[in-house]
DNA sequence: CGGTTACATGAAACCGGTTACATCAGAGAT
DNA sequence: ATCTCTGATGTAACCGGTTTCATGTAACCG
């Protein structure tokens, strides 16, 4: 394996002027630089990060956790797999690479394992309010972003979907295709997806002169068992609602399903939109109308945030993204 | 932050003695033992992973490889989440983490990063067998598991599902509803998964005594679109089957549709058996009769192999780990 | 022409661990 | 009493980079 004291050896110079070479290219004289360069190809030189690390106290790493053993067994997130690969991307970019992780480790080894890594940082990914271990990560001056959720800490932020406004933009839908009877199914109000859309509903029908009827907003799980029994609790009511807009997709396909099964359709007896965008909306029948999160822009947006704090150590941190949502017309509303 | 010098003065010991305490402790006199790890825990030390990497050659994290730009884009791994909570879980349990190495770094970057960090081991997720970086890696002599595929290499295995026996399965249980027109829907046969679950089908049509006809295998290409257009092939045919075994669930979910478009009933007119388990099986209605597989056994079992390899350099890389398949009985079969 | 300045480079300390080897005390053997 | 062996510990070199500071050289200036 060659070493940079092998290569300075080779190129008939001292180490530090190839540790200059790969470091502050600028400083280095033209001719020997490119010297450098050809050799190190020659021979395959390629600096040893753990070295780097040690001596410059910067990984080039940063963590990622989330929760792998949910509130809920089973439970997939919908974007893992888009939120990685922006992440990943805009990372790899920088010279950066993404450690795993996940909760249920040794018990608070976040922490521990970002101080032993010398980690530059953290992405939370859908969780993260709850584990005192990230709370203490948060607070400890680590450059952390945290999706989904809000997060406090000297040098951390995150990320987040227009929940209100994605929210306010399916009721104006509904009220456009004549709907007035606006029902909604929550999310669980004490996670900020789940208050957040419902505010927005409640605007929506603040702006459009509907009355706010209590007994209209039923509060669901984000699961599907719980937009099913959500929508059969809207059905018993006095004054059926003709258009429910329900805070989550899976949701929507347990409110479409407790519809049908109640031996009305969708959506000529009511209209319904979800919220996410999750794959499974294209492909149930009908489409579902569904306010679409920006699932790529969660990676790309945590990933320039993040580096933008590991970057500029002083600076305070970057204020929250907001991702813009956009409405999906398919055939439910 | 304590480092090992200071640990050691605070305890009146020697670094070595302290090195000791944590690498062997069985050679370190207990009261010392003791005293070292008290003091430890009071002044919240923990061992700098970069200095022992640097010092061992051991950076105890695995790569993880798994394409982000797939044939197709858009394309999910079913299972990505999954298997990411299986191998994560394994590895932790006995100290190592994961280093994501996405696919589309610069040209050829995993064999690099592998080489920067001093990984351990790679494993690579359904992916593998085409890109040169992967192939020289593998070939490098640093322990590789691929999921899903087969590789080779003097320190590579993989771990699959038992395609052909899931296949037979599904197939025997068509069968055993009565069905004797059976045809298939193929995965692409230069994929393995492709080939080896239409082998299963052959193999159980010949066990039943059932004819084997070539215009019963269509072949699709595991994704919705594929299977709509080839069951749309199969209801062409003048002898209609009254069963079709699709070797993936996306590709099951078109069939249905094609063959619900046709004005024909599932499984009353045609039985579908499907193949994965993906999360969508369940929510359809009908239900998706299914072949399961393993998923978290995914990640453990590739942890395993892995670790076998690192724990034992000289040996043989373990044989080829094969996940048993189940078969999931819903609506459509 | 002496003095300042910019530029390119090298010598050596340092980052925080591991480990080969040396040392030493005490137990057991002769 | 001397020798040997074992167990516990310490000394110091080493892993492969980065960076401070010193040094040398050439250009620039009045």
């Amino acid at each position: 394996m060659a070493t940079i004291r092998e290569l300075a050896r080779q190129c008939g110079v001292s180490v530090a002027t190839v540790s200059r070479v790969f470091n502050r290219p600028e400083v280095v004289n033209p001719d020997t630089r490119k010297n450098v360069l050809d050799t190190a190809a020659r021979i395959g030189y390629l600096p040893n990060e753990s070295a780097r690390t040690l001596a410059t106290k910067k990984s080039h790493m940063v963590g990622l956790v989330w929760d792998t053993h949910h509130r809920r067994p089973g439970w997939r997130h919908p974007f893992l797999q888009e939120i990685l690969i922006g992440l990943k991307t805009a990372l790899s970019d920088r010279g950066y690479h993404l450690l795993m992780l996940a909760t249920g480790d040794g018990e608070g080894s976040h922490d521990r394992a970002v101080r032993r890594h010398d980690l530059d940082g953290v992405v939370f990914i859908d969780d993260g309010t709850e584990d005192p271990a990230l709370l203490r990560l948060a607070g400890s001056g680590v450059p952390c972003v945290s999706l989904d959720r809000p997060v406090t800490g000297p040098r951390a932020t995150h990320v987040i979907s227009d929940n209100a406004g994605g929210a306010r933009g399916a009721v104006h839908h509904l009220h456009g295709r004549g709907r007035r009877a606006i029902a909604t199914i929550a999310g669980p109000v004490r996670t900020a997806p789940g208050a957040e859309r419902l505010a927005g509903y409640r605007a929506a029908l603040a702006e459009l002169g509907l009355p706010a009827r209590g007994e209209y907003v039923a509060e669901g799980d984000f699961y599907l068992a719980g937009g099913h029994a959500a929508m059969r609790r809207l059905l018993e009511l006095d004054e059926r609602p003709d258009a429910v807009f329900v805070a989550g997709d899976e949701m929507a396909i347990g409110a479409i399903r407790a519809i049908t099964e109640a031996g009305l359709r969708v959506p000529e007896d009511i209209a319904v939109v979800g919220f996410d965008d999750i794959e499974l909306a294209a492909l149930v029948q009908p489409g579902l109308t569904t306010v679409a999160q920006d699932k790529a822009g969660f990676g790309t947006a945590a990933a320039t945030a993040l580096i933008a704090m590991i970057d500029d150590p002083a600076a305070a941190p970057p204020p929250p993204a907001v991702l813009p949502t956009t409405l999906v017309v398919r055939g439910t509303a």
